[in-house]
RNA sequence: GGAUCCGUAGCUCAGUUGGUUAGAGCGCUCGCUUCACACGCGAGAGGUCGAUGGUUCGAGUCCAUUCGGAUCCA
């Protein structure tokens, strides 16, 4: 059935956008692109299902829905991907060779992995981006997804790079993007500058060491550190301005230990009175609050750090006298860690270190892939403007915050906590191979010293561009890396400078503008919780500088997907599921049942048992439109405003009526407020008291035991209920939803109009009925069970008493009562004060044969 | 340290702007081959809505405090 439809959908070009809509009559979604290199996992159907559900409802509210996906195969993720994969590692040293090929199976050790060229892995990276791309695009089918696959892109592929590239040249030229150099952190490991946004806290054991400096009176001033191989970097010490243990110190100069170095002492309300001994070295940098130490008291700059991650080989020359000098050639060359212990031996060895180091757990930056602390190294990087550094744009970033609707709500929070702390701007520059190049060239010098200040840039109709292989623009090549020539930026764009820019690159921004203006701003961006402080809000800051413009007015934030005992999933747990096994034992629908089901931005367990409701709803879906379509239910029989009105005669048919145009109404509001949950719960209640009161009653007369007028009315209310509900389910249980469709109706249901209330006016009666109704046949039910007894076991007869309106609602209906409890009769009794429920009693049963 | 979410039946959750005896599904118990459906049908049991205090004629819902769990930011 799944194949099938998928096929007929395909070719009936179901999801193409309609390119020649207005903008009001589009609706455009900024889906989030997978990483291709990733790993499947349950929660790509998850939230995409969630995407999906949307945009079907859309479609079927009348929208021309816009909805693209694709691909980001940009970045460190293929890159590790790919050398694992292949057994290869970049060497931008190595020549370009056309006719490599990669080794059979990758080889153990990682030393003995082919060393190729740039060139060489970037073929490597695109040709398997391609395969996972297939694998993905597969999954999403079998899923439903209604996506317009023409409409895909990679952020990777031509148009992209081009649009990135453009995007930065705008953003350099309207002074959002600029170069400088500064402390940056660093991954010594990856050899990159990382982002904040690209970092993440672990706490870690350390220590506390506690040594003294020494005033020029000789008095100690000791000092508690978790970085005591700094030492040698130290350019002062700090305390808070109020602190009276350090007041007097103020502005007189200490001497380090060991080292012999000359620091001031000075006062800055970041020093933590309650922290160690209250006062701290500052070095050039042990973490971001030496930075902003560094700048805000303008000290000297003594980096020790190489991008390596070790110590300077040769002795800084700040460091004059001998035993100073000395001290620091037992550091010389080494890496952070074999300085501390360097440094902690000669503390000892000096007698200078205070009691035994006191273990603490503390918080250490890491880059979130990597797997050692980020050092902090100074170094020339691109920034963009992102209200790091400047108030006014943060509270404009804030200000385009509000103008998006979060789903949930407070979702929102999480975007302004970040923005507010931002500490400095968007570092951009990446020293990666796989990704986009920042699309610059700079002058040299006579000597051969590039001029960063002024870079030369590309025509953007020359983009995108490669400046590590293509010549600057008014040089020819042979003038690459001479003095009086030019030299390429090497370093790459950082993803997220890519990926901020779906917007523009799905909707083909300065490649047809007409286009662009058609789906821009989006109506929807849907994304996880944990890509706020990077997809999110890194868009917004692309679409404010770009398009002075939020880049979307909705957002639905998804949550995660835990396993079942609430854990998140992983790998290294080996708790994962995969999306295949799932679909193939539960069916598409009802996995879509069971995404569907969650309200967005709850983390939900990944739960079977949910997907066996779904897989229910969706098979009882099919077995009772059978039952409908074999009564002779046809499309003629549909009532749609005044047509076919007067032949509900039936109140029962009527009480259905009314409650399912209140269901319409309902799940309507709802999914116009992204709770499509709330509509499917709805809309499910309501089928399964269809099915299991309406249907049961009305089988005699639907079967015509009672005459033509009575079953003609029956007949015309499963037609309009079969024909409501199918449309109203379509969006979650798509699948299910089309086959009942094509059995009876022309086309797909994907393609009929969401149904409106209105629709139902003219049939409308007590919606209360149906519920009296029902607890009339509860009561009878509850008695044959209590006798244990058949259900069709026949009733002599039984009384119903109640408060006069039901009991009235209940005569209205006995008909359908008696042939369903198979009741020779039943005495209808009104109790005018006692009770105010509905009570059956009195039963007498045949007997049985 | 700042912020957010969650705590309702054994389990997973729903309870819209405060309004009668708090709902669903699963699980459990009992019964039923009923002509759309045993991948089914019917019935039943089961909750002092984390705790305390307050606002109110009325609080699962609003406010404060507090306990427990999770997440984001610093």
């Amino acid at each position: 059935m799944e194949d099938k439809l998928n096929a007929a959908w395909r070719d009936e070009r179901l999801y193409h956008f309609d390119e020649s809509a207005s903008r009001d009559e589009v609706y455009s979604i900024d889906t989030p692109p997978p990483t291709a290199s990733g790993s499947l996992h349950v929660g790509h159907m998850f939230s995409y299902t969630q995407t999906d559900v949307v945009a079907r409802f859309q479609r079927m509210r009348g929208k021309k829905v816009f909805y693209p996906l694709g691909w980001d195969d940009n970045g460190l993720p293929t890159e590790r991907r790919v050398q694992n994969y292949y057994g290869v590692r970049c060497d931008p040293s190595q020549p370009y060779d056309p006719n490599y090929t990669p080794p059979q199976k990758p080889a153990k050790n990682q030393r003995d992995w082919d060393a190729i060229s740039r060139r060489n892995f970037i073929e490597l990276c695109e040709k398997l981006t391609v395969e996972d791309e297939k694998v993905f695009e597969d999954l999403f089918t079998r899923l439903g997804l209604s996506v317009d696959w023409r409409q895909t892109y990679r952020t990777i592929d031509d148009e992209s790079r081009a649009a990135s590239q453009r995007a930065f040249l705008r953003d350099v030229r309207s002074g959002n993007a600029y170069t400088a150099e500064a402390p940056t952190l660093w991954d010594v490991s990856f050899r990159t500058a990382v982002a904040q946004a690209e970092l993440e806290a672990k706490e870690r054991p350390g220590a506390y060491h506690r040594y003294p400096f020494f005033t020029q009176t000789g008095e100690p001033v000791f000092i508690e550190t978790t970085r005591p191989e700094l030492l040698p970097a130290c350019v002062a010490l700090v305390a808070h301005p109020e602190d009276e243990r350090y007041k007097p110190l103020f502005g007189t100069t200490v001497r380090s230990p060991l080292f012999d170095v000359d620091v001031e002492v000075k006062a800055h309300s970041l020093a933590d009175p309650e922290k160690g001994s209250g006062i701290a070295m500052i070095c050039t940098f042990g973490d971001m609050t030496d930075v902003t130490w560094w700048r805000e008291l303008q000290l000297p700059t003594r980096a020790l750090i190489g991008r390596d991650g070790r110590f300077l080989r040769e002795t800084p020359e700040w460091i004059t006298t001998e035993t100073g000098r000395e001290n620091y050639q037992r550091l010389a060359g080494k890496t952070v860690h074999s300085a501390k212990e360097a440094v902690v031996d000669l503390l000892r060895e000096h007698n200078l270190l205070d009691g035994e180091p006191k273990p603490i757990t503390h918080a250490v930056h890491f880059y979130e892939k990597g797997d050692k602390p980020l050092e902090v190294v100074t170094s020339r990087q691109w920034y963009i403007r992102n209200g790091g550094r400047d108030a006014d744009r943060r509270a404009e970033l804030i200000e385009r915050g509000r103008n998006i609707d979060w789903h949930p709500g407070f979702m929102r929070a999480r975007y302004e906590n970040w923005v507010e702390g931002l500490n400095g701007d968007w570092l951009i520059s990446r020293q990666r191979f796989f990704g986009v190049p920042i699309p610059v060239w700079y002058r040299l010098d006579d000597e051969g010293e590039p001029d960063y200040e002024n870079p030369i840039l590309p025509e953007e109709s020359q983009l995108p561009v490669d400046p590590s292989s293509e010549p600057a623009p008014g040089f020819s090549e042979e003038l690459r890396g001479v003095p009086g020539g030019f030299t390429g930026e090497h370093d790459v764009l950082d993803t997220w400078a890519t990926s901020s820019l779906t917007p523009q690159i799905a909707g083909k921004w300065e490649r047809d503008n007409e286009f662009f203006t058609r789906v821009f701003p989006y109506d929807l961006r849907p994304q996880g919780h944990d890509i706020i402080r990077t997809w999110l809000f890194s868009t917004v800051v692309r679409a404010h500088s770009l398009h002075d413009s939020v880049p979307w007015t909705n957002t639905a934030i998804s949550g995660w997907i835990l396993d079942p005992d609430r854990k998140k999933m992983s790998k290294s747990k080996g708790n994962v599921v995969v999306p295949d096994d799932v679909l193939e034992k539960f069916g598409t629908d009802a996995v879509r049942y069971w995404a569907a089901s969650a309200k967005l931005g709850a983390d939900t367990a990944f739960e079977e048992a949910q997907m066996k409701i779904g897989r229910r709803l969706a098979i009882k879906l099919l077995n009772a439109s059978k039952f409908a379509l074999a009564q002779g239910v046809t499309e003629a029989h549909i009532v749609t405003g005044e047509r076919g009105a007067e032949v509900v005669t039936e109140p029962l048919d009527r009480a259905l009526l009314a409650a399912l145009r209140e269901v319409i109404q309902q799940a309507t509001e709802h999914f116009e407020n992204y709770d499509y949950a709330r509509a499917l719960q709805i809309t499910e209640s309501f089928f399964w008291q269809f099915t299991d009161d309406y249907v049961e009653l009305v089988k005699d007369r639907a079967y015509g035991g009672r005459g033509e007028a009575p079953q003609a009315s029956a007949h015309a209310a499963l037609a309009t209920a079969l024909d409501k509900l199918l449309r109203l389910f379509a969006p979650v249980l798509p699948f299910a939803t089309d086959e009942v469709w094509r059995w009876w109706r022309k086309g797909s249901v994907h393609a009929a109009a969401w149904p409106e209330p209105e629709e139902l006016d003219d049939v409308a009666g007590s919606a209360a009925l149906l519920d009296s109704v029902g607890e009339a046949l509860t009561g009878i039910r509850r008695a044959k069970s209590d006798a244990k007894v058949k259900q069709r076991t026949e009733i002599i007869s039984a009384r119903i008493t109640g408060p006069q309106e039901q009991v009235g609602q209940i005569e209205s209906a006995l008909g359908d009562i008696c042939a369903a409890t198979k009741a020779r009769s039943l005495e209808l009794v009104t109790e005018w004060e006692a009770a105010q429920e509905i009570t059956v009693s009195q039963v007498e049963l045949a007997s049985q044969e």
